[in-house]
DNA sequence: GCATAAACTTAAGTCCGCTTAACTAAAAAG
DNA sequence: CTTTTTAGTTAAGCGGACTTAAGTTTATGC
């Protein structure tokens, strides 16, 4: 079997089985909390991006300003999200987590990492070994391939 | 750095890098085809698990019998899905995917395995060597895990 | 064979996410 | 200073995804 086809399959067989598994738990997750999933993916995004203001939302999902606007709202009124005048463009919001949003997203992240940590526990210390050298070429191409 | 700390750490960067790329991907493809999310996912099920009844689609989503009969009602007006009955027992369904659904499934993995391929033309000989033998590692221990 | 259970459907109603359209307020441009 | 652009909100309305409740048809248990 040439490589490119082998490590194409081994990509797409991980990928698989990783994906399943990952989509699974986060909307398991994100269904316990009683928030829907584009909250969820809006409270997920402001953890990861830190705060922004309402037009970004708007642009990152690919909605009108106005579901960003309703959107941000139900969360708020729920206590996760807190939505300031931006000091330096009274138009502007700036929106950021509340403290309970950023322990809502660390719970989840907890969660969602569990089963990687089963994961590496099965997997003897020359297996860990290649392994981490290997995610970290590919973390790095993905990088590259971003840019 | 401890060995179990440092895999631990490539794994989740790796997810995140991944995770992300993956699910703008996916979400994109749903969006292009006109059809909503919970409808895309039923398709992809059925593509991955083969034909089934409608009370495995209401287990597997976890929704009521009334809700997957509407969801599967909709694909089927659609052309994407076939719901003969089960001639083993005739209360219930057999659901699967028309051609046009499958060809639908096909184009979809094959758009988000563009960017896997882009990945590993980035790699040399040898780094995709390494990389192709730490997944089927990873694969085989989240095999064992769901077991 | 008759009662019960199982597989699915239909109808009514709720909530959510989204859109368009009309609006307010502040900044930028001229 | 006035016009225009930008940031965001509010309201009305649509369609989707659920739910519960009620009904149909077929299989199963006794």
């Amino acid at each position: 079997m040439p490589k490119t086809l082998q490590i194409s399959q081994s990509l797409r067989a991980w990928m698989d089985a990783f994906m399943h598994r990952s989509m699974r738990e986060w909307t398991r997750f994100a269904k316990s909390t009683g928030l829907s999933m584009p909250q969820f993916s809006v409270l997920m995004q402001l953890y990861h991006k830190g705060a922004c203001g309402m037009s970004e939302v708007s642009e990152r999902f690919d909605i009108t300003p106005a579901a960003a606007s309703q959107l941000v709202e139900k969360l708020v009124q729920a206590g996760y999200l807190e939505r300031a005048e931006d000091p330096s463009d009274r138009r502007a919001k700036l929106l950021k987590l509340s403290p309970s949003g950023v322990k809502l997203m660390e719970d989840g992240i907890r969660e969602r990492y569990r089963w990687l940590d089963d994961l590496t526990s099965r997997l003897s210390a020359e297996e860990q070994a290649k392994v981490s050298e290997a995610l970290d070429i590919l973390t790095q191409a993905a990088q590259s391939v971003e840019a």
